[in-house]
DNA sequence: CAGTTTACATACAGCCATGTATGGATGTAA
DNA sequence: TTACATCCATACATGGCTGTATGTAAACTG
């Protein structure tokens, strides 16, 4: 009944939110009813009523506090000034992979995100939003490897478009299927590996030395990352 | 009030799992009410009781009935009599995707399994299947890709299994972006130049003519598949 | 051709979630 | 210090969905 000041009001709805990432993670996002939620964080449906106009609110602000892994991947070598694009690209796909592998929070919403929810027009506004994020990964990890290929890093007849959307689809699907089955990859361990597999394996047609191990690009792009 | 026959039954019972797909899809499966899937069939929820002991038993009996991409893959390049595993695997691969863009069945229940439902304790029965379909999946693209190797056509030091986690994740990967978004990729098109990529870029090493253009592997396949 | 089972439709009871309305206590501004 | 806005709890009304119980006509069985 004590009425806070405004920083704990903020708290309170941060608390919120924690609750419905943990119940949502936990019972799916329409098994959980708000009084889920209210008692998880300790407060009444009043309180989730006076900061958020329905679930579908609450929901839509918990995915927006997390940075999710298709926008993890900043600084990825886009910029035609990048001077060694194809290993920031790797960096960030393999951060970006490691990150959801060791943050907690970015493992739940993620889950959440691609496990525990419906979508349907009622959800078309956070659709928008991940559809939006995933369309900039791609068109960015296109670019950083049309940089890669006028450095020389990569064949000239590459088709990037085409690459970047396989890169992409095949992080997802290791996300997706990984947040399903934790046993299915050691993802934090074998990311690397995939990833360079993934990049060098475009960069073949270019390597000299390629016929005498496969791991020769991916050394040398260890070599350059350091 | 028509008494039926069995085979009126069959029928009747198959028209609810139609009408199941097509509302399901529309509205996801936990926004759904059997009232509403009986209207849709043209029954009474009474029918569906009838049938099925709950919601959750219609879902899995709807999963059950179709042949979802992951277990599509048949006749892979994983049996060691298999004389050009690494071409039967691309087929199987490309298969997979393109009766997937074209089977409307297969992609309303792939959608709904995974854009249109949760995954919560109660569904531990279909996540369960998906899930061996998954690991049984990736098992028999390491043995095609073990086959391949030994018959010289990847190289020895590959790393099978990671290969197959990659190439799977990014079928899964491509399958569930594009039924999320038909515009962002032309799955049917460009299905085959993806796996191509992916599959000759494993190659990549042990392909002498390789460093002319990334594309010599992929035409050798072709040359081989006809 | 009677009895039984099948294949549904209809009717009923009950809960649970939602949304809103109301109350009340305290911060906050004048 | 008063007046108001904020922040949240409590109370209430409602509807929708579920599961089951019951009804019933036709098919099937002997």
């Amino acid at each position: 009944m004590v009425r806070r000041t405004r920083d704990d009001a903020a708290e309170t709805r941060n608390g919120i939110i924690d609750a419905a990432e943990r119940v949502f993670s936990e019972r799916g996002v329409s098994h959980t009813s708000l009084e889920d939620v209210a008692r998880a964080a300790g407060v009444t449906r009043g309180a989730i009523y006076w900061h958020f106009r329905n679930k579908s609110e609450l929901f839509t602000a918990m995915v927006g506090r997390v940075t999710l892994p298709p926008e993890d991947m900043a600084s990825r070598g886009d910029d035609p000034a990048d001077e060694d694009p194809l290993v920031l690209l790797k960096n960030a796909a393999v951060g970006a992979l490691k990150r959801t592998a060791t943050d907690m929070q970015r493992q739940r919403v993620f889950d959440i995100v691609t496990h525990k929810c419906e979508y349907i027009e009622e959800m078309a506004g956070v659709k928008a939003r991940l559809n939006e994020i995933k369309c900039n990964c791609v068109d960015r990890t296109e670019k950083a490897i049309r940089n890669a290929m006028k450095r020389g890093q990569l064949p000239k007849n590459l088709d990037a478009r085409l690459a970047a959307i396989g890169l992409d689809a095949m992080i997802f699907g290791l996300i997706s299927n990984w947040l399903a089955d934790r046993n299915y990859v050691k993802l934090e361990r074998d990311a690397e590996a995939l990833i360079d597999r993934y990049l060098s394996c475009l960069g073949a047609g270019q390597m000299p030395k390629a016929r005498a191990t496969r791991k020769s690009p991916a050394k040398r792009a260890k070599k350059a990352l350091h």
